[in-house]
DNA sequence: ACTAGGCTTCCACTGAGCGGAAGGAGGGTG
DNA sequence: CACCCTCCTTCCGCTCAGTGGAAGCCTAGT
């Protein structure tokens, strides 16, 4: 007796990212049985592929036990192209930004149909933001979203626009009127969001272009209300959108 | 016919990991035939691996069908305790530095007998630096590794200090001077490097501190020269890393 | 002492994984 | 135009790496 039952059609590559993927923002740190749970995977198996992710530096084991990703995944995602150069090149815009308007800066690319989050500085805690580095949010509800998505392909826009599902009371589920938005944010060049994503937070985001064509990341804050600074939050967000650009540009 | 000589004992997981562990800082573009090679698997092992990491997002191919390290490692990785709020307290500290300075800033922990550098901010061009985001340099001839391995424990300055290999001319090689060297780094409070690593290139570097005792991290500058000015550089780096420290302090 | 929960080890069955071979696809050269 | 070379992709039957139920551990809580 003994012997198995494997689901069949289950990769080894499959359960190992399936465990990876059990790791997120609010779950930095997890147990085994935790990891198991969140993987679909018995017991034994996550112990052992846990195991040997963990010889290898893929994951840690803390003190208390519990697991983390390790350095060594660390270093590998350092590499990725999300990055190379644009977070470098962007910082100290990022810091002047800050320094100008006190609010939470964001600086986001777009993966598929969603927001990612490249960096992040903190303003007024008062202000509450939900999204941190690394992590997803769709893109109609926020303001680099809007941003990222004006400039994206029609297939990606389309798909964007069916299915708007309503997060807040003012978030925008007729996608007629995003498309009118996302007008405007081409037109005008800046995008803004009231309440859409969180209540009580407000945003503004222009468009970061790569020798002043090709959007390839988009610049926003996070303040509590649109209030009547907006043009100067914009032209705030337009010099250090430009200075990022011209920092990355010069490469196809 | 057919079958297979597969090695045996090798895993995926390990497999895997050895693809992944491909790519670094010269090679983030790699092509299958690369990646198999470096890999030391079969091209069609090789290439049934990638597809399916690529199928997760793990790794992304780009339109001339190299591939990279995909969005979703990155978005993983950025949850490694590596720099859990350790990055985000630093950031403006280290713009700060550069600002007072105009040298190369690093910021680097201990991961074993390396340093892992978490941030940097490029300063001069003429001063050669081979460290970037991500890598991994030995401890002994730079200056973050330094402070590094004076406040590691003494198992691990024991390993290092046995196998200290000559990099440059002035790379210093015999374990007493070392030692001596970083029982100056403890009571002195920081570290220098001249040329130890790279012809040309110079750095000093102080502990950051996490409630004013544990060293968490390393803070360092890179300059053409000591000269006489290294008075000042030191004042320079200790109140940043003391502003880092004050920004992390409260946790254990 | 007993219970409950999570962690670790064991092991025999089996299908997921393996990689040699062969078949494209592209590009460069005589 | 024919040839070659390199790299990419697909195929397929053998086999051992991977699997997970069961059982034993080790805490911590009652």
């Amino acid at each position: 007796m003994a012997g198995n039952t494997s689901r069949p059609g289950a990769t080894v590559v499959s359960r190992v990212l399936a465990l990876l993927g059990a790791f997120d923002e609010n779950h930095r740190r997890l147990t085994l049985t935790e990891l198991a749970r969140r993987a679909e995977l018995p017991v034994p198996t996550a112990h052992r592929l846990i195991g040997e992710l963990t010889a290898h530096g893929a994951l840690a084991r803390t003190p208390s036990g519990e697991y983390v990703v390790g350095r060594q995944l660390w270093s590998l995602g350092v590499l990725a192209p999300v990055q190379t150069g644009l977070l470098e090149a962007a910082s100290p815009f990022l810091h002047d930004l800050y320094a100008a308007t006190l609010a939470t800066v964001h600086l986001a690319v777009r993966d598929g149909t969603e927001v990612l989050y490249l960096d992040r500085l903190s303003g007024q805690r008062s202000v509450p933001v939900v999204s941190t580095v690394g992590s997803r949010l769709p893109l109609y509800p926020t303001g680099v979203g809007k941003v990222l998505l004006a400039h994206a392909p029609e297939q990606v826009q389309a798909k964007v626009l069916s299915s708007l599902k309503r997060i807040t009371p003012h978030t925008i589920t007729q996608p007629a009127r995003l498309r009118a938005q996302l007008e405007r944010v081409r037109s005008e060049g800046y995008a803004t969001t009231v309440e859409e994503m969180t209540l009580g937070a407000c945003s503004v985001a222009v468009p970061v272009r790569r020798n002043e064509a090709d959007v390839v990341a988009a610049l926003g804050i996070v303040v509590p209300s649109l209030r009547r600074d907006r043009p100067r939050l914009v032209a705030a967000l337009r010099v250090a959108a430009h200075g990022i650009g011209r920092s990355i540009s010069g490469g196809a």
